[in-house]
DNA sequence: CTCGTTACTGACAGTATTGTAGATAAGGCG
DNA sequence: CGCCTTATCTACAATACTGTCAGTAACGAG
């Protein structure tokens, strides 16, 4: 789009939220392709169209905001787990659903990746990760529903179901297309379901 | 250690391969502890003790520096993961001790770390992974052993069988200690023996 | 011992990136 | 409408990193 000689674009000003926010969209875009050290004034600059001393005024130093970045991102991965994990329904394939959706927030919507990203490279949250609360959530149910002659599980043994799936599901969101096309004629949706009956049987059984 | 003043020190010549191999070490420190993007020719010059030109002389270029480590990475850790997986005893619970041979691999070794590094920076290996063959060899095994009357497992079973851990353990290795701190008493051997059961039981089982 | 190959070096160039400083103008508010 | 705050700009400084170049010296071969 041509402009009259001599006269730069005319200036857009927006409030400092409304700045704040679509530099953070522009930066984790760059963090979830890239890493956090893929995170340069200019290119987040450039994206969002403005100079990059703008983003120095509204964050201060790089560094402030990538960990603005970074504690978005995590709370945002948080979030989206526990949305996640609440929408699954109570129905009979209940296990698969929670695979599922937590396949979706870890892979599918790329928090997996983040979420690897930051651990590798130093930025590890300093609140856990839930998984325990998590767990005891399954736990309360699995309580409730002692169907034959069962002693009560262990703990331990619940967490480590949990455990489980979720240490996979992060993986997958980095190395899953790899190697699930190497030997899965039923893409990682096959995977799920056979994880969800593998833990079935071991909660229907022990 | 004082230099006599106005003499540099005595200039050390080693073969081209000691020099290959003592950049290539430190430039791997690098990328296993901050990934592909920290190595920095001056820094890893420094650690070898040379002058950062002499890292180009041996390499012609930053970037064919990093592809050299990154293929000798792959190599050392396909390697490590084959010795692993033969090394482990042919007795009764010959996968727990499996899993523990591919952990002290992917978690002790650092190996997956630099895996889920090179993956995320994208440098995949253009090979697969071997999980398949891994798979088949495992798949051989249950087919001679049908203790009861089972039929044969389908192949695909004992593929996800395998990728479970694997993928599991990958995730360990970065998230290992965060995680199993917050809901595990046991460690990570009483992860690893759980998982081992699990699979046992479903072996067994199904 | 001499000589040639080459591992190695210091100095420098070029580029990219973060951060600073001062000026400018957009938009709200009296 | 006029003013003040501040989001935004251009221009520049400072540093870090990769890569080039010409020269030096270590070691093996003859």
């Amino acid at each position: 789009m041509p402009r009259s000689p001599g006269h730069a674009a005319p200036r857009k000003r927006r409030t400092a939220d409304e700045a704040r926010a679509a530099i953070l969209d522009a930066a984790e875009r760059r963090l979830v392709a890239s890493g956090p050290t893929a995170i340069r004034l200019q290119e987040v600059a450039a994206e969002v169209g403005v100079s990059h001393p703008t983003v120095l005024h509204h964050f201060g130093s790089r560094e402030a905001l990538v960990e603005a970045v970074v504690a978005r991102a995590l709370d945002s991965l948080h979030a989206d787990l526990m949305r996640a994990v609440q929408s699954a329904p109570e129905s009979e394939d209940r296990l698969e659903s929670l695979l599922d959706a937590v396949f979706e927030t870890l892979v599918t919507h790329g928090h997996g990746r983040t979420f690897l990203w930051l651990m590798l490279s130093g930025y590890a949250p300093k609140e856990d990760l839930r998984v325990r609360s998590l767990a005891e959530a399954v736990h309360a149910v699995r309580r409730v529903k002692p169907r034959k002659q069962k002693k009560a599980p262990p703990f331990e043994d619940t967490y480590y179901s949990v455990l489980l799936p979720a240490l996979a599901m992060l993986s997958m969101s980095v190395a899953g297309d790899k190697v699930l096309d190497e030997g899965a004629p039923l893409g990682p949706r096959g995977f799920r379901r056979w994880l969800a009956k593998l833990l079935h049987e071991h909660y229907d059984k022990d």
